[in-house]
DNA sequence: AGAAATTAACTGGTCACTCAGTCAGTATTT
DNA sequence: AAATACTGACTGAGTGACCAGTTAATTTCT
């Protein structure tokens, strides 16, 4: 169910570009579920802010929890093509790349699937960052299905350029990598509360370039 | 509302002390808030898995919300005293001391509140990784009330030991060494899943042989 | 080409159920 | 007896899901 919807593809997001209401669906559901996390959102709520009955959401997704997968499931292979591609280009080099971009393009993608919605606040990143964290049933299947694929990527790469890491290590380098990336998008405004606003959550950019000596220091350490 | 139950404290814990009904539902509220989140959570399961009536629970806190800041005041404060007590011991000392143990400080009593309650497989750890993680008003003005004061004297503690540090990367350092903390206490499962069994996040000792290293060598990269 | 038939998209209302919270009344303590 | 602790039945406000019926778009038949 949704792949019926392939119409129309062609060059969207621009401008405004007229959009179904399949998708003004899942970008309703994008911003609900980001602000009331899963319980939370109700499919009212969602209906409403996307301008449709509440009944043709159940018409397209069957129930919420499809409906939930079918958001994630949209952005996450947007984000994860973005980084494979960068991860490719940097390991066809001749030479041994370095590690700081590799790091780097593990967080890019996920940035920038954040900004280009605009006016979002990052919904998207914030739900990423629940879902992961959460060890309930549902959010680890969705995890393991739409995430640990790429993140064995990442962990070989991360031994093809530092040869000293263990395979263990590297999980555990990955997994603490990923977990850095979380202060960024969270988006909790947390840093500026500690800091007297000296620093912000929402400049991705600088925090890019705080974050990625920061890893990749720690990722040298355990070699 | 609360305080009044302070009567019989003394050596709780110990074997099956009878427990007040009062401590039984914040226990029970951890167990289920931990597995469902907050809206995921319903007072009538908190109330059977504690024993009670759900009536009972609205006498002693009124409202969900405040039974879920109760069930965070009380372990909270445990914590961060724990933290309080090991950084001031630390600190103490005649020479400048070190970055490693200040770190460790920073996650060894959030690890050991988890396990004296065994069985419940690090539930409090959960709901702080989500709370810390939520954007939402009522999960920072927790993360304010109960966090942020602890975390200033570890922003200042690091730029104790570390002199090269900034307030600003200080402040960043916090945040990265929280982000990684949490990868052990979200306790997905999912290193295990990456690494085919070689990693483990449930073993909270042996993960802390690795981000303690990890995290200091962050942060002197901050320097 | 144009009418007829079929499918897809969509609506508004409704259902059975669950929720947090209330309350009158009972047991237990002091 | 007076206060505190506690129960269990109850309520009104939502909840996700469902469905009969309407409109728009395609396909099929003549």
């Amino acid at each position: 169910m949704g792949q019926k919807n392939a119409k129309t593809v062609g060059v969207e997001s621009l401008s405004s570009a007229k959009e179904s209401r399949f998708d003004a669906i899942l970008d309703s559901a994008e911003t609900v579920f980001a602000r009331s996390g899963y319980e939370g959102a109700t499919m009212r709520e969602i209906a409403e802010r996307a301008g449709v009955a509440q009944g043709l959401i159940h018409y397209h997704f069957k129930t919420k929890e499809v409906l939930f997968e079918a958001m994630v499931s949209r952005r996450s292979q947007q984000i994860n093509e973005g980084r494979a591609a960068l991860l490719d280009g940097i390991l066809k080099q001749d030479q041994t790349p370095d590690l700081e971009p590799i790091v780097e393009a593990l967080f890019r993608p996920t940035i920038e699937a954040g900004i280009s919605q605009a006016s979002d606040g990052g919904a998207f990143a914030k739900i990423l960052v629940s879902t992961a964290n959460s060890a309930s049933e549902r959010e680890q299947l969705l995890t393991q299905k739409y995430y640990d694929p790429i993140a064995q990527k990442f962990i070989s790469a991360f031994m093809q350029v530092e040869p000293g890491l263990t395979r263990a290590n590297a999980v555990w380098a990955y997994m603490f990598a990923i977990g850095v990336g979380m202060t960024m998008m969270a988006k909790t405004g947390r840093p500026a509360r500690l800091s007297d606003g000296l620093c912000d959550d929402g400049d991705a950019d600088e925090m890019l370039t705080k974050i990625v000596p920061f890893i990749c220091s720690g990722i040298r350490a355990l070699t």
